[in-house]
DNA sequence: CGCATAGTTGACAGAACGTTCCAAAACAAG
DNA sequence: CTTGTTTTGGAACGTTCTGTCAACTATGCG
């Protein structure tokens, strides 16, 4: 028998949550902020999601099929899979020159928790992995083609690209010069010639 | 006149302070538990360094004399500028397999504060341009001695290094391989050729 | 219309937070 | 020893935190 109706849309409210996660970090964020910015009441939010770290798990899950799974479609698109490398490095690039850009939830949650929580500190390794194995995808099939020599490395290439995609968004948060992702990203460009 | 002598020596107490904040973070780390690790009780702290977030700034100030002092020294040695860079890639990829790697404090309050907060903001963004000037001092000293091919632009170098640095230390709290410092940093150091 | 089920609301409890107050303690100078 | 000055440790402050409880509301179904 089913009572009364929710009166919110859940994954609505969990992308707000995340947004809020995402500019502030888990632990300078309260649930009444969080209720507050979501629009629904403190018990309505235990009842959707659990606690407060569940909430957490589960913004960051939401992150990594919308945001992570964004790039793997970019890099995914039919084509030329090292223009699709190269269409992420512009995003990037993009992103940075937004003077609202806010970093990467799962590189804050790298920083904010990382050795200090085992359960979210495997999540981030999954994210982590499920990133690099997108550019690695894309890098093989680019040799396949023959759009990329074959004498690189892709997996170290992919673990590169993905390093410098993290330190972009931490960077982002706090240098002040625009040519700073330019830069960086010129030089990454190389190594795809 | 002087009282009663001080029973701590300030700057242990101070590098036991930033340890902890660089370990927790910011929000995660209470009075309490600093005034236990720092081996002083709380109203002593208050004395020496005031509140929570003037403690932290110090903390930062420390770490930007201890930590990026050592590697402008290391970069400054006499010598080969050159090799002074590799030898800091050495030192990351180094630090990456030590298994009580916990991090940068410079990233963590990247990530943790950044947009949110004004002047933590401004001091990250001293330390960083601190450590990519004297990154990028090293490779231009290599240039004027022939070590490195002039038509490199050393700044933008310098900048690719620094987020390498950054985004090592960030993954480094999460990922699980051991190859990938080393992937990374193949890369990184073939720009130097 | 009532009953069962589920969602919302506001108040509340218990703990933890950062910070301050205060008296005791320890030294230097007179 | 006495006085003046500073540090120290513990108690207490008011606030804020997460999480819960119970009463109220709204729906579906018989």
């Amino acid at each position: 028998m089913s009572g009364r109706p929710r009166e919110f849309d859940e994954l609505a409210v969990l992308d707000a949550a995340m947004v809020l996660f995402w500019e502030q970090g888990y632990e300078a964020t309260g649930i009444a902020e969080l209720s507050d910015r979501c629009g629904i009441g403190r018990q309505s939010m235990y009842n959707a999601f659990g606690d407060k770290k569940a909430l957490y798990m589960q913004a960051l899950d939401r992150y990594s099929c919308e945001r992570l799974g964004g790039i793997v479609d970019l890099l995914e698109t039919p084509g030329s899979p090292l223009d699709n490398v190269r269409a992420l490095l512009g995003a990037w690039e993009a992103n940075w020159e937004d003077p609202e850009f806010r970093g990467c939830l799962m590189v804050n949650s790298m920083a904010e928790f990382g050795v200090r929580d085992l359960e979210i500190k495997t999540q981030l390794d999954r994210m982590l992995q499920k990133m690099e194995d997108a550019i690695y995808n894309a890098l093989h099939r680019a040799q396949e083609q023959g759009e990329l020599p074959v004498d690189r490395d892709a997996r170290a290439l992919a673990r590169t690209i993905t390093i410098t995609g993290q330190g972009l968004a931490v960077v982002g948060k706090v240098a002040s010069s625009p040519t700073y992702a330019r830069d960086v990203l010129a030089t990454t460009r190389r190594l795809l010639d």
